[in-house]
DNA sequence: TATAACTTAACGAACGTTAAGTAAGGACGA
DNA sequence: TCGTCCTTACTTAACGTTCGTTAAGTTATA
């Protein structure tokens, strides 16, 4: 029994996608069983076939969102260049993935939120310790002997929270729509860091 | 009647203090009226005695924890001293307020994945706008003709992120308790923010 | 013919909300 | 000062709905 190739129908994949998508928009109490069952379409009770429990499901949908965004940090950071270059490019690399999947920065905020211990241990050390550990080593090589660990949740940071404001942002003086372009990000985050906020170019 | 004197027992008061206690902690599908009246000391049904529903009173209760959040913030924007000293002072307000409070931060966090349009716009306008310009302001003072919105968002995601990483931080490459403290995180982020990446203290 | 992948129907519990009743306290005319 | 009346602030009990989950039966495939 060749048990290695594709199944015709992945139901399994289809239910943690559309899992993926609503615990993302309205979080684990937010969504019921029937909610998924009815965005896969099949049965409430066909979801049981799959998983054990509410819980199980949930946990597995994390897991597959956060899975496979590791590729294209690492890659990004495996580039020859000068360190200033690099650094560059995994902001770049990091503002192109929170931006292009808003479910994923979601899922963190609410893991943040509602993740119990073991979950974010699991997290931290299972998903994000590689390229926190690559970012770290870079940090190290522009400003040598400084906190890298700090500074690599400051850059995390500042990526991040540019877009988790955006739905706020636009009421906030000072608004404009290039705000929400990734490019301009990545150029005010990467002068940020690079320069201080007093050398930071005139509009 | 008068009606100005204040009530011998405050329980629309002590209802709004619990409710935002629950809402930040679960959030608002994670927290039943049975919970709230439990926490208050009072039947379910009482609740409907001074809110007319379950959206009416969270929506009171994010009003009423956001509320008293500003006047720490315009008082430390009007001291004297050089624009440097103030940002630092700035900056030591924001991280006392988002650290000693964690349920303003978690809320926060909850309006913005959860929040509809209408109660975003109210809470950028009504509540964060001041405070906003008036930081505007100061790092205008400091970085003359530049992008004062981006900046003033990056300075509150680096405050904010470092309090929301706090449970995940522990687990990743370098953590050590200093990076808990509060004074800690003020000299990293003025470091950061005024002379950028390259210029930051040796360890 | 056995197993995987479902279905419908139903369980008890919890949900938001409402109806109806009650105890406390001040206002007010006699 | 008394009795009554109204309002405020609750109570218990229940409503219809939705929840997570399970039991039992059906269909297709190998």
């Amino acid at each position: 029994m060749p048990s290695a190739q594709p199944k015709q129908t992945d139901t399994r994949g289809t239910i943690l996608r559309e899992a993926v998508l609503l615990f993302a928009q309205t979080g684990y109490s937010g969504v019921s069983m029937r909610d998924i069952a009815g965005a896969v379409g099949i049965s409430a009770a066909a979801l049981y076939h799959h998983f054990p429990d509410k819980d199980a499901l949930y946990l597995n949908a994390v897991q597959y969102a956060f899975a496979d965004k590791a590729a294209g940090i690492r890659e990004a950071l495996n580039t020859t260049g000068s360190p200033e270059a690099r650094f560059k490019g995994f902001v770049d690399t990091l503002v192109r993935i929170v931006g292009d999947d808003p479910n994923f920065r979601r899922l963190l905020h609410r893991e943040l939120l509602d993740g119990d211990e073991a979950r974010l241990k699991l997290l931290a050390t299972e998903i994000f310790r590689e390229q926190f550990e690559a970012v770290s080593g870079l940090v190290e090589e522009i400003a040598p002997g400084c906190d890298a660990h700090m500074l690599v949740l400051s850059i995390s940071g500042l990526v991040i929270h540019h877009f988790d404001m955006s739905p706020l942002r636009r009421y906030l003086p000072g608004a404009k729509p290039i705000h929400d372009d990734a490019d301009y990000i990545v150029s005010h985050v990467t002068e940020l860091l690079l320069n201080g906020l007093r050398d930071m170019p005139r509009e």
